[in-house]
DNA sequence: CTGTTAGCGCATTCAG
DNA sequence: CTGAATGCGCTAACAG
């Protein structure tokens, strides 16, 4: 008892396929009112669903918009699918899921499985890595999107471009301005801290966790500061668990290092870089008896709407994710050049856990 | 310059398209070594990749799973996104995303749409309405899954049945004991608050609101507590801020009701009836002056991991939403009953928010 | 074991 | 304005 067919429809209406088709999807014109009412009585008296397959099959095109992100639980991807979603919606399309943890190898696969199912374009949200490990994913990754695109497809990726891409036609980078907003934060946090600094990154190679690093560090040296030290864990809430950890151990031996002599231990700021990590972090330095922000500082990236209630509230720099989201959903038609390149911009966000007082 | 098509990689091969369909894709048994061997050379020199298309079309089977949750931005839809997704992953299917916003309306469209895409199993997460104005959307949403089913399609409905839905055959329910473990909830608190309880939960007829609401006051009355109030708002942060900033209100008026008489306040306990409704609340007490657990306590239901750092820790009832969305995943073979039908359970989990000490 | 034939359901040329 | 033919790319019965 398998779905009712167009031509089953047709039959029922007393009229050819090719008719019932031109009534039921768009064509140019709905033809005779009279015919046309018959077959829409039929279609739904039969219940009747086009296949989307065979539409996609003969049009070849799928409505269809691929998403790859390393984890849709991760709260950072979850509000960029909610803008390809809301992309989707706009543009009567559907949107396909990926998730692979963030190896190129896995990203390859879903690109080709999106390529397969025809995706008429494909938003790349997980960060790129240019560790070497990665290397020979990273070229499959670039030589399955560069045939991609040369067939036709659309692809956008969030913040950093995939290392060795070199297809022009529907290609797209939304660029995120890790690195300058994470100096614009460190200049706000050295307007206003005396101490010393940390970072608390992904794993190196990883480029939005090293642009973010990169970005802070220069700001520093802008505002006179030396560099921090930078702690590199996992890109996640546990990562940052574990680098919170260590710092609170230094912090509690007697200051960030000896080089400050005797002098009293000088509260130490954190940077994270992102929100998820931060919250880690927190975590870890109050299991070890600090407070914040009366002992130490920290900050993160990315301002996620679900930790806003996060106490004390986090000083962050806040990007507009779903916007991101949005913005990274070309449809079939589209020649980038609506204005410039799509980009984005984010804001400097100090809250309570930086607060001078107390 | 569309992709290669596997008639252009028989032809390279030389050899029919049926045999390279053969080789390239799980048939029984791969044709004469030497045979394959060309084909896949040939395969692997044009670049080919298989038209999902139009093998399903020609298999009536699309390797896609649906999944319609309100919001993918909501950490309680996103944690069962991931579970869908990682089963998906084990029967290399792909899933198919929706968001409705909670509409049946929207709903409908949704399975519509995966009906047309022929997606051989569909995973419904959002809560269900009894509302009346929900129910014409409803009754289609209903008779959507109905065709679905007949037609073999496989439904995994999270928590609570369709209204109206009478399909047998593929229609399956994963059954989330929220009333059980709302009561189970009440009855640890009543065991160590005397003060009154107040409940913060969503609009009259979301089915997982009310089965928590209910269940929370049966727990109450068996410990032979009084009923508690409650507040009805938006099932989400912004609804639990509201109902927050109202109860605070009354507590800073002295205490739940004037019924007291001239008795001193009681702390109140107030139970949200779920996590993210419970922080929203948490925060608008906050903004008023209360303290938790001080000046009041509170409690939520989910047990969402990204707030598990939220301060202090909330007491709540732990579910397994990613192993739910796993379990919501049905493939199209299945018949529900290996072993009983499938259902969860949960843990209360007390934690900070509702501390006896000070 | 391989090649040939015939659809899967639909959109879209072409005639009428 | 409508109907008849053709093909989208692939798989699955058949024959050879």
């Amino acid at each position: 008892m398998a779905a009712s067919t167009l031509t089953e429809v047709a039959r029922l209406a007393g009229v050819s396929p090719a008719t019932a088709s031109r009534v039921l999807n768009g064509s140019a014109r709905t033809p005779g009112p009279d015919i046309a009412d018959r077959v829409r009585q039929a279609a739904e008296s039969l219940g009747y669903i086009p296949n989307a397959q065979a539409q996609g099959l003969a049009k070849s095109s799928s409505g269809l918009i691929g998403l790859v992100v390393h984890d849709i639980a991760d709260p950072y991807f979850s509000v960029i699918a909610r803008g390809v979603q809301s992309a989707a919606r706009m543009q009567n399309r559907m949107v396909l899921l990926a998730t692979t943890g963030g190896a190129p190898a896995d990203e390859k696969e879903a690109v080709a499985a999106f390529a397969a199912r025809r995706a008429d374009s494909i938003v790349i949200a997980g960060s790129r890595s240019s560790l070497s490990e990665d290397s020979e994913g990273n070229a499959q990754l670039a030589a399955e999107l560069d045939r991609y695109c040369r067939n036709g497809g659309q692809v956008g990726v969030v913040g950093h471009p995939i290392v060795g891409a070199t297809a022009t036609e529907g290609y797209h980078v939304v660029a995120v301005p890790n690195r300058e907003l994470a100096g614009e934060l460190a200049g706000a946090l050295a307007a206003i801290h005396t101490g010393a600094f940390a970072i608390i990154g992904g794993p190196a190679g990883l480029f939005t966790s090293d642009d973010r690093i990169l970005g802070f560090q220069q700001g520093l040296a802008k505002a006179g500061r030396p560099a921090a030290d930078i702690l590199r864990r996992r890109f996640n809430r546990e990562g940052g668990y574990e680098a919170g950890l260590e710092l609170a151990e230094r912090i509690n031996a007697g200051g960030p290092a000896s080089e400050t002599g005797t002098t009293a231990p000088e509260r130490l700021c954190i940077f994270a870089a992102n929100d998820v990590m931060a919250i880690g972090a927190a975590a870890a330095l109050r299991s070890e008896g600090l407070r914040i922000p009366r002992d130490v500082w920290i900050a993160g990236f990315d301002d996620i709407e679900t930790l806003r209630d996060f106490r004390p509230a986090l000083s962050t720099v806040r990007l507009p994710l779903e916007e991101i989201g949005r913005l990274a959903t070309f449809s079939p038609g589209e020649t980038d050049d609506d204005g410039l390149a799509r980009a984005v911009s984010g804001h400097v966000t100090l809250r309570r856990s930086t607060e001078p007082a107390s």
